[in-house]
RNA sequence: GGGGUCGUAGUUAAGCCUGGUUAUAACGCCGGCCUGUCACGCCGGAGGCCGCGAGUUCAAUUCUCGUCGACCCCGCCA
């Protein structure tokens, strides 16, 4: 049906008979004289219809429309002098049409596939027609070739690729499940994976030392530009490993993916910082490096204030930071702007004091001694046009808050530098986190993650006992995060204990772990990456969706297939399924 | 569960704030012309429940409320 791919013809080819298919993509229609772009995923050739190689042909080219499937077999020839296009890797030849079939025909297309980007709706409805526009074909070229480097690097590293099931068991804490009904089983339900964590730690119970998987994972939560339901992890684990193993393969992975996508190497070895110094400089666990800006404290200076609201704080043992915004020109309006934002976001208020002529100005300065604005302005090394934002309040709301205050300066003011890939991994998380839903202390990774030293030094207190736990970071995004994990029986039912689950449940719930912790389970550990937001990253795309080909909405419906939908009565009576309170 | 943005020919947008004669443009589509174009060009034409439903008004694409859908954010996502 083709002799080659479009895009791979070449001055090779030149007085040679081809026979090319695909897709018509522009045609360009001079009545004595037709031009066609042939279009396949490999690129366009122009295709000459011309009265004088074959009048039929070019007879017949006339009802050729855009996006017809046709093969066309020709000579081809070198372009006349002058008309090359040099934007065009095929540009230099041109195939002239003997003889052409139509394939299939095209009816007038929802949208051109060569303009304006048309709504996000209307591209999944047709995704089809939008995968054919070669930016989008682009993605999927550079997502198969990352599926291979992950594939190369790990199989030469000595691990090894498993499957494991989708059809299994729900897990209590971590996200919601996607449940599915077992005819065989009325009544009872499987889940499908968040991940495979507790087969993975089987396999290495197993003895297969290296494991990795690509693999999807479900989650039954809201959607967010960088969240699906369903979505790819890369997968790793390792037997005999501690932390620094783990981090030293992956950050060959991302190394390797990085090299084949970006076409550079990366730096390494990728920098650390402790989850703890993460909130206390950038207010959360995922600090996008590419612009500075850190949260400066400036608790200590105001220790004898007088000023009500610093004096309040430190009262209260709270904690007075700052963001030193600098180089920019911000009218009185900016800074209202900014009091408002900060307020929206939860603080109870916003100081700002900017330096002007060498001396500090502000509608609080004169609630302020002499010598807190000269500390201030040598500790904070401010020049004039300098705007300090100060937020007094708990520690943990001023990091939250400062926190998104910074990630919206840095948008607003341009200090992010776009180009940049900033990776990061953020260590020594704790092991614990208060969850004020459950009014209880929930695993921060999960339940299997072991702690920093041994659980039996536990010493009362959640909030201290740090887990040997390690997140991926770039640009402010978490791309994978993975732990030690726990690989003794005593020490996991310690840890349910502590976690308040009683003997029973975990019995019920992990009876098959425990069991296989009891029987010689070596010290393991692993990751797992978010493939499609590593893909995301590195391609420089807004939304998850982008590197995903059939993704869903916001309300998790697919636009291409209709699902979710109903199903029949005859089906639910089988799965003895009553469906209630439904919405129409 | 909550906050926000958007919805106008097939498509992408303008008009809406400040209600009023025939809702504008580009691309696409249909017809005609054209032998060197490559976003081909030129001439002509068709194409609209202004998302849907209420309300205000003499009059609503325009103002208000509700609703549906897409998107962004908070909660949620070990």
């Amino acid at each position: 049906m083709r002799d080659k791919q479009c895009g791979a013809v070449s001055r090779d080819d030149i007085g040679n008979t081809l026979t090319l298919s695909g897709w018509v993509f522009r045609r360009r229609d001079h009545g004595g004289l037709i031009f066609i772009d042939l279009r396949d995923v490999t690129g366009i050739v122009q295709v000459v219809f011309s009265p004088e190689i074959s009048p039929d042909a070019h007879e017949r080219a006339g009802d050729i429309k855009q996006e017809f499937v046709i093969s066309i077999t020709g000579k081809v020839r070198k372009r006349p002098e002058g008309t090359e296009n040099p934007n065009v890797p095929t540009g230099e030849v041109e195939v002239y049409a003997d003889t052409f079939q139509v394939l299939n025909t095209c009816k007038a297309l929802p949208f051109q596939l060569d303009e304006e980007e048309p709504s996000e709706a209307l591209r999944l409805k047709y995704r089809y027609l939008d995968m054919r526009r070669l930016e989008i074909q682009k993605v999927f070229v550079e997502r198969s070739k990352a599926y291979k480097v992950i594939r190369d690097y790990l199989t030469s590293c000595g691990f090894l690729e498993f499957e494991t099931p989708f059809l299994t068991k729900s897990t209590p804490e971590g996200a919601r499940d996607f449940i599915v009904p077992s005819r065989l089983n009325a009544g009872n339900f499987y889940a499908l994976p968040q991940s495979p964590q507790l087969f993975k730690q089987i396999l290495m119970i197993g003895g297969f030392d290296k494991y990795f998987q690509i693999v999807r994972c479900f989650r039954d939560e809201d959607l967010r530009a960088d969240r699906q339901p369903e979505f790819t992890q890369v997968d790793i684990e390792m037997s005999f490993v501690d932390v620094d193993d783990v981090l030293s393969v992956c950050e060959g992975l991302v190394s390797a993916l990085y090299l084949e996508l970006k076409g550079e190497p990366l730096a390494t070895p990728i920098p650390r910082m402790p989850f703890s110094e993460a909130m206390e400089l950038y207010g959360n666990d995922k600090p996008d490096l590419r612009f500075d800006l850190p949260m400066i404290e400036i608790t200590d200076i105001f220790k004898d204030t007088e000023f009500g609201v610093f004096k309040k704080t430190i009262e209260d043992g709270g904690a007075i930071k700052c963001l030193v915004l600098k180089g920019k020109t911000l009218a009185r309006k900016d800074l209202d702007t900014s009091v408002e934002i900060t307020k929206e976001m939860g603080a109870g208020g916003l100081i700002w004091i900017r330096k002007e002529s060498g001396n500090l100005k502000s509608p609080v300065v004169k609630y302020l001694k002499d010598n807190e604005i000269s500390l201030m302005d040598e500790r904070l090394h401010l020049s004039d046009g300098d705007v300090v934002f100060i937020m007094a309040d708990g520690r943990n709301k001023v990091n939250d808050v400062m926190g998104r205050f910074r990630l919206y300066l840095g948008d607003k003011y341009d200090l992010i530098r776009k180009d940049q890939f900033k990776f990061l991994w953020i260590v020594d998380f704790p092991l614990f986190e208060y969850s004020e839903e459950e009014k209880r202390y929930v695993a921060r990774h999960h339940p299997f993650t072991s702690p920093q030293g041994s659980i039996k030094d536990f010493s009362g207190d959640y909030g201290a006992f740090k887990a040997r736990a390690y997140d991926l970071v770039l640009n402010g995004v978490e791309i994978g995060g993975g732990s030690i994990r726990i690989h003794r029986k005593d020490d996991q039912m310690e840890m349910f204990k502590l976690l308040g689950h009683k003997v029973e449940d975990a019995e019920e719930k992990f009876g098959f772990l425990l069991e296989a912790l009891d029987m010689g389970a070596p010290p393991h550990g692993g990751l797992a990456f978010g493939f499609d937001r590593i893909l995301m990253m590195l391609l420089g795309l807004e939304s998850i969706r982008d590197v995903i080909p059939f993704p869903k909405t916001q309300k998790g419906t697919c636009l291409l297939s209709g699902a979710p939908s109903k199903i029949p009565q005859r089906q639910l009576n089988e799965l003895r399924i009553r469906v209630t309170g439904e919405q129409q």
